[in-house]
RNA sequence: GGCCCCAUCGUCUAGUGGUUAGGACAAGUGAUUUUCAAUCACUAAAUACGGGUUCGACUCCCGUUGGGGCCGCCA
């Protein structure tokens, strides 16, 4: 332990990074590999770096870019440096000269036609598809007259042939035979370096400390270590997560339906959970604690508690969690966020505040802002009514969106609902009217309408009856039109006298009715 | 096909030679309840297979099978 801790501060701080390419919205999987990233830098006080990777600009969209960084604001991943790999060409262009004039790597002119042959001949022999060489030993003359020529060219690197050994920090030991890479494109171009060399520059350049990424990258390795050899620079350490599974055991991708963080954040996910649930697909505590926060994560996170394996992600775990950290939300906070759902939804809408100069009233009116509008009845809504709304529901929804058609009744002018879901068990359509029409009557002569005092008016009605059901069935499905729902009380009681009655009546005439 | 990686309940996992193989989600049952949730209690559910090593293997070794990743002038 101390020696590990003396050699850290030796060799500087922990930095680690991320390195997506800007393809596509943030993976959940690139989310989790950022995370881990994160973690282990913050619990060491270290450094996390954000990198993009856009070398390959006909792939890279400045959109995806925005949407990995705002899905790592909300994550509440934050950066501490950041860089982008099309401001760093220069850089990688003198290291492409010092190979070449080292002749560590050299110009290649095959055509691609020419190497798909090449790729499709060795693949049909059974033999892995690796360059021949053929351009390794063209005479600098030939390479003269062809660059003179502007013959298209890419760079290749001089792939020695040994046997790579490298200790990863989650598998251990793992082995490679650098023959069976061959001699590697490193760049198209002078400025237009590729994968595993800008990478490898990268890595050096901003003194990254320790690699955290996906097993994909396993093989990548080897070539890594290889042009750092080349290049003279120290190794870092590698640490390869296992992948994220879809439930077919392969890899989880856009087929698998919700896969990138802005759609589990559009869906209702909290980022909290988002997190939580992600940390624990390939590690753990080592403890039977499940709920964890970003700042206990980063106390507790070790990588050598990292898994091996895949893990599937099961999004029936991510719910129960959401579920959880949903049910610990402080009201106000949890109606806020629910709010975007109902908007979006065209339930309600914002009362946009009048511009110019604002009377009195409309000045009050705006003192308990927000302030909204039930779109249906033009009714206003105030904040604490949303809050009571939401309150009926924080133990019922598992992620934000469910808020809209658990809730959707209290926004609407008329319900629509099937006579028969007013029977509550073997009752007739009668027997349910008689259940309304009962409670129509307890209910009208009822001065303060909150819940107790409609609970205790009622209850005289249903000791006389024994069976609650016959009264409260009926009762909730006219408020509601729903098969499930909060108690009947609790939502007349939000929803108010006038409606509620209103809603009895109407349950009374569909019930009479054919 | 070649190389590499992996393997405990359906799922996420604990376990590091001797355990009634533990927890969580999901499932089921019950309690509560008008309903749906939430909550509580309980139940069912796993060491892929075959060889070693050992007094003793889920645990160590080898093989088999199965799964996955990579084999780009993508990252």
């Amino acid at each position: 332990m101390e020696k590990t801790e003396l050699k850290l501060k030796k060799a500087g701080e922990v930095r680690t990074r991320f390195a997506p390419s800007p393809t596509g919205f943030l993976h959940i999987g690139g989310a989790r590999t950022a995370l881990f990233n994160y973690l282990w830098a913050k619990k060491q006080k270290g450094v996390f770096i954000l990198r993009i990777e856009n070398t390959d600009k006909k792939r890279s969209k400045g959109k995806f870019e925005s949407d990995i960084k705002e899905s790592f604001k909300w994550l509440g991943i934050e950066w501490d440096e950041f860089y982008k790999q099309s401001e760093r060409l220069k850089i990688y262009e003198n290291y492409l000269k010092k190979l070449l004039k080292e002749d560590k790597a050299y110009f290649c002119f095959c055509t691609e036609e020419e190497l798909e042959a090449h790729r499709q001949y060795q693949l049909s022999i059974g033999k892995p598809p690796i360059y021949s060489g053929k351009c390794a030993t063209l005479s600098k003359t030939t390479i003269k007259k062809y660059l003179k020529e502007e013959k298209n060219f890419v760079i290749r690197f001089r792939s020695p042939t040994k046997k790579i050994v490298f200790n990863d920090l989650v598998r251990g030991k793992i082995e490679f035979d650098t023959s069976l890479i061959g001699d590697f494109v490193i760049a198209k171009d002078f400025y237009w370096p590729l994968y595993n060399f800008a990478a490898t520059i990268d890595d050096f350049d901003t003194k990254i400390s320790h690699v955290i990424r996906g097993e994909e990258h396993i093989s990548n390795t080897p070539k890594q270590l290889l042009l750092q050899d080349a290049l003279g620079f120290p190794h870092p350490k590698y640490a390869h997560l296992p992948l994220i599974l879809a439930p077919d055991r392969s890899k989880l991708s856009k087929r698998h339906g919700a896969v990138s963080v802005r759609d589990f954040r559009k869906a209702g996910y909290l980022s909290e959970a988002l997190i939580n649930y992600m940390a624990f697909l390939g590690w753990n505590p080592g403890t039977e604690r499940e709920i964890y926060s970003m700042p206990s994560l980063i106390k507790d996170f070790s990588l050598e508690r990292v898994q091996k394996g895949g893990a599937i992600f099961s999004i029936k775990k991510l719910d129960w969690i959401n579920g959880f950290y949903i049910r610990q939300k402080p009201i106000e906070k949890l109606t806020e966020l629910c709010i975007p759902y109902l908007i979006k939804s065209g339930l309600i809408e914002r009362i946009k505040k009048k511009s110019g100069n604002p009377s009195p009233e409309e000045l009050k009116l705006f003192e308990e802002k927000p302030q909204f509008k039930i779109k249906e009845t033009r009714e206003l809504l105030k904040m604490q009514k949303l809050m009571e709304i939401i309150a009926l529901y924080q133990t019922r929804i598992k992620k934000l969106s469910d808020i809209v058609k658990d809730c959707d009744f209290f926004f609407k002018e008329r319900l629509s609902y099937k006579k028969g879901l007013l029977r509550w068990e073997k009752m007739k359509d009668e027997e349910a009217y008689d259940s309304l029409d009962k409670i129509e009557k307890i209910f009208s002569k009822i001065e303060i309408w909150k819940r107790e005092n409609l609970q205790e008016n009622l209850t005289k009605e249903l000791e006389r009856v024994g069976d609650k059901g016959t009264f409260l069935w009926p009762l909730r499905v006219a408020l509601t039109g729903k098969e499930g729902s909060a108690g009947p009380l609790e939502i007349a009681e939000v929803l108010g006298k006038e409606k509620t009655l209103k809603r009895i009546r109407e349950a009374k005439k569909l019930a009479l009715g054919k």
